[in-house]
RNA sequence: GGCAGCGUAGCUCAGCGGUAGAGCAGGGGACUCAUAAGCCCUUGGUCACAGGUUCAAAUCCUGUCGCUGCUACCA
């Protein structure tokens, strides 16, 4: 047992019918950082992504070549996991929908439902495009008739079951109302009440095996197969393990979600299922935003998806969880620009960071052999001053961070760099080092540089975990899995021997021209 | 149509009741430890527009315009 609070944070499960794009390395990206951040903070850590891979759309993909399934996902949930470790992802665990464990807890809510009263089978009649395999409504005639479009449209009657979604209505709008603060950023919360003033019908929850035979059967209708959010959703219950009105001790979650996942699936559908099972709801859902490529939206028919393992590539991991981290005001829409992406690179990174961490990293070897001098006693007021306001910036991050205000908390703890370099320049290490009698002088200055930088080191491991490693090897030191109550300035950092000066954001080549040799 | 978010320096954004801010970009300067990096100074905004509340409004209220999004009986 421990008394640490447990935090337990997920990702939406990604749909493996495509390959990943930006949108869901940045999702994984955001729920990291937060799940590092808490790590740090001392909570007990919990931390679960994974992929969806039942549905029409992933059995006629692997129809489509002549593929079984099971194998498709296979290769395809690879995909997404050879992402998500090459973004350093620090998840605990990687649910896919196919797995027994899954499949198992959500037939076990589907029959306690079903006995409780809270499913019935329904028949639907109606318009069918056996071209897209989906029902058809009266507002997708045009002129009275159904476009080219949909092909094939037959009259189709079959039978259904549904969740009684219908009765939960008046307990939604009251929870929501009760509870402004669930979903961030808040004005979301009015988009899930608009949508909670018009009637909510109920859900149907199943589609006749015979059409779709990708999915988990029902456990009292073999004939029928569970069809999307009573599949998906519960993932996030089915790796904790489930016994009847009984969550795993992890739950309750906070759940990292797309705004286009919000209303309806994790605003009401989900909720609702949960107070149907008699599980509490969730802490807090995290609604981020879009990406657009140069303000225009990315899409695939546009041709302007970006992708992300080709950013790693030519940049590295952290510079591109810094980029997406930074450039994103969380729970809104940022625009994507590689030139962007290049600014922040060089001057951000390389600049600032980077070339901070050389030119003390290389000062402390020149005039001192390579190991942290101590510092004077009681700092003069000078002194004190830059302590005071690096201790000042990491505070500020914190504080934002705490507040998900992310990019915020970012440009604070770059403040708190900057302040480092401008504390070299007016104190002239270099130029101390020309004259004997300042040599306690020098010494301080340089432990201080030391101090600062293994502060900024252990801050930077939630955001940029591999650079923060470097910066301790290069600081002669190791990463501090979790910190202390007050911030406090390491003096600790004396008598340390420094590794070797590494670049670590190396300048950016200009346009490769070829070059005479 | 309903609702929401945004509209602050060339660009990206912070500020959200008390004399307009940061980073980048542009211009100038002094330095040299360092990734030709860093530092200092500087150009630049009637805080979309119009009303209102207030001793005082980017900051609160109303309206207008612009951009974006959500939503309008897919079982």
């Amino acid at each position: 047992m421990t008394n640490r609070p447990s935090y337990y944070i997920t990702t939406a499960i990604d749909y493996v019918n495509g390959r990943p794009h930006l949108g869901h390395a940045y999702e994984k990206v955001l729920t990291d950082v937060l799940a590092r951040y808490q790590r740090r903070q001392g909570a007990d850590v919990f931390f679960l992504t994974g992929v969806d891979e039942h549905g029409m759309k992933v059995q006629q993909s692997a129809a489509k070549q002549g593929r079984q399934p099971q194998e498709f996902c296979d290769e395809m949930a690879g995909h997404f996991r050879a992402l998500y470790d090459r973004l350093n992802i620090s998840y605990d665990d990687f649910v896919r929908t196919t797995q027994p464990r899954h499949k198992e807890v959500v037939q076990k809510i589907l029959q306690q439902l079903f006995d409780a009263g809270e499913i019935y089978s329904a028949d639907y009649e109606g318009y069918y495009s056996t071209r897209l395999e989906q029902f058809l409504t009266e507002k997708d005639r045009v002129d009275g008739k159904f476009p080219e479009s949909f092909g094939e449209v037959v009259f189709l009657q079959e039978k259904n079951y549904f969740f009684k979604l219908s009765q939960y209505q008046g307990w939604l709008l009251e929870f929501y109302q009760n509870h402004p603060d669930f979903i961030y950023p808040s004005f979301r919360t009015k988009e899930v009440l608009g949508a909670l003033q018009e009637p909510i019908p109920d859900l149907c929850i199943s589609r006749p095996a015979a059409r779709l035979s990708w999915g988990i059967p029902l456990p009292f209708d073999s004939e029928q197969v569970t069809y999307v959010w009573f599949d998906a959703l519960v993932n996030y219950l089915s790796v904790l393990g489930y016994e009847r009105g009984q969550a795993g001790g992890r739950w309750p979650a906070v759940h990292v979600i797309g705004k286009d996942i919000l209303v309806p699936p994790h605003a009401i559908y989900w909720p609702a299922m949960l107070k149907a099972i008699g599980v509490a709801q969730p802490r807090q859902l995290v609604v981020h935003g879009w990406w657009t490529q140069n303000k225009e939206k990315m899409s695939k028919s546009v041709g302007n998806v970006v992708d992300p393992l080709e950013l790693i590539d030519l940049y590295g991991v952290d510079a591109f969880r810094y980029f997406v981290m930074r450039e994103m005001a969380l729970g809104y829409d940022a625009d994507f620009s590689e030139e962007q992406f290049k600014l922040r690179y060089q001057s951000e990174l390389g600049n600032t960071l980077g070339n901070l961490v050389n030119r003390s990293v290389s000062m402390i070897h020149r005039y001192r052999g390579g190991v942290v001098p101590s510092p004077m006693e009681p700092g003069t007021e000078a002194g004190e001053g830059f302590r005071r306001d690096v201790l000042e910036s990491i505070r500020v991050y914190r504080e934002n961070m705490d507040k998900l205000q992310l990019h915020v908390g970012i440009m604070e703890l770059w403040k708190g760099l900057m302040r480092v370099n401008q504390f070299v320049d007016e104190t002239a290490p270099f130029k101390m080092a020309k004259d004997e009698a300042r040599r306690a002088e020098l010494d301080h200055v340089l432990h201080e540089l030391a101090a600062a930088l293994e502060l900024f080191a252990q801050e930077l491991q939630v955001l940029l975990p591999g650079t923060a490693l470097k910066m301790c090897e290069q600081l002669g030191g190791g990463l501090q899995s979790s910190i202390s109550q007050e911030l406090h300035w390491p003096e600790s950092v004396a008598g340390r021997h420094l590794g070797q000066a590494q670049v670590l954001f190396p300048r950016l080549e200009e346009t490769p021209s070829p070059k005479p040799a």
